[in-house]
DNA sequence: CTCGTTACGGTTGAA
DNA sequence: CCTTCAACCGTAACG
C-alpha cells in the first residue's frame, strides 16, 4: 500500500466516478419499480437488477437483424458493454434472460460422487435416515471415516435434494426447465413505459407500494 | 470508432 | 424471524 507516486503498475480504477455526490445524484427516476438512474447515454436502469424483458429481447432481435452493437447500444441507451454480455450469452446459451441472480450456493459438503450416492440411496429408499445413508457409504467403501459426510450434512443435502420434507416420489433426473420462453406477453407491466424507445422521463409516483 | 473486459456499487435470495 | 454472502446486475472506463 505505498508507492503509488507516478506509475501503479495494477489495473484499478483510479477514481471511479460512480460515487455520486451523497443525496444529490446526477439524475434520479421514479418507477414502479424502485429508484432508476439515468446512464450516460440517456437510458434509464436499476442499478443492481437487470434490464426489462422488452430491451433485451430488442437487443437481441436488433442484432438478428444485422445492426452492428455499437448502433444498437446508441439506440436503445444502453451501455455498449451491456449490450455485448446480453449478446454473447444469446449466442452461447440462446437465452436472453439474465443469470440466476441471489440465492446460496449449494452448498456442497460432499465430493459429487459422494453427493450422487446419498442421492441414489434415498431415491432407492425414502426412508432412509441419515446416520443409516452415512453408515452405507462407508460400508459401500465410497467413503472412509476420515470424509464421510456428518449425520447434519447428510440431512442438509436431502434437504436440498428432496425439498425438505421428503415425501415419496416419482423422481426423474430430468431437470432441463431452463427454456422458458422469453416471450411475455405485453399483460408484463415494468417500467417498459418509462423505458419507451424515445423518452426516458415520465415520472410516475404511486402512492405506495408493497413490497 | 468498436467492442471485449472488468472494477465498482448495487440487489437478491437460499441457507 | 434475521443475517450471511456468493451469485448476478449494468455502468463506466480501460485497452
Amino acid at each position: 500500500m505505498t508507492a503509488l507516486a507516478g506509475g501503479l503498475p495494477r489495473m484499478m480504477r483510479p477514481a471511479p466516478h460512480q460515487n455520486y455526490p451523497r443525496g444529490g445524484y446526477s439524475l434520479e427516476v421514479s418507477t414502479p419499480l424502485g429508484q432508476g438512474r439515468v446512464n450516460q447515454l440517456g437510458g434509464v436502469f436499476i442499478n443492481g437488477r437487470p434490464l426489462p424483458n422488452h430491451i433485451r429481447h430488442k437487443i437481441v432481435e436488433m442484432a438478428h437483424h444485422g445492426i452492428r452493437p455499437c448502433v444498437i447500444s446508441r439506440q436503445l441507451r444502453v451501455s455498449h458493454g451491456c449490450v455485448s454480455k446480453i449478446l454473447c450469452r444469446y449466442q452461447e446459451t440462446g437465452s436472453i434472460r439474465p443469470g440466476a441472480i441471489g440465492g446460496s450456493k449449494p452448498k456442497q459438503t460432499a465430493t459429487p460422487e459422494v453427493d450422487k450416492k446419498i442421492e441414489e440411496y434415498k431415491t432407492e429408499n425414502p426412508g432412509m435416515f441419515s446416520w443409516e445413508i452415512r453408515d452405507k457409504l462407508l460400508k459401500d467403501g465410497i467413503c472412509d471415516r476420515n470424509n464421510v459426510p456428518s449425520v447434519s450434512a447428510i440431512s442438509r443435502i436431502m434437504r436440498s435434494k428432496f425439498g425438505g420434507v421428503g415425501d415419496d416420489e416419482e423422481d426423474d433426473d430430468e431437470v432441463v426447465k431452463r427454456e422458458m420462453e422469453e416471450n411475455e406477453p405485453r399483460t408484463k407491466h415494468s417500467i417498459d413505459g418509462i423505458l419507451g424507445d424515445r423518452c426516458a422521463f415520465h415520472y410516475m409516483k404511486p402512492p405506495t407500494w408493497p413490497e
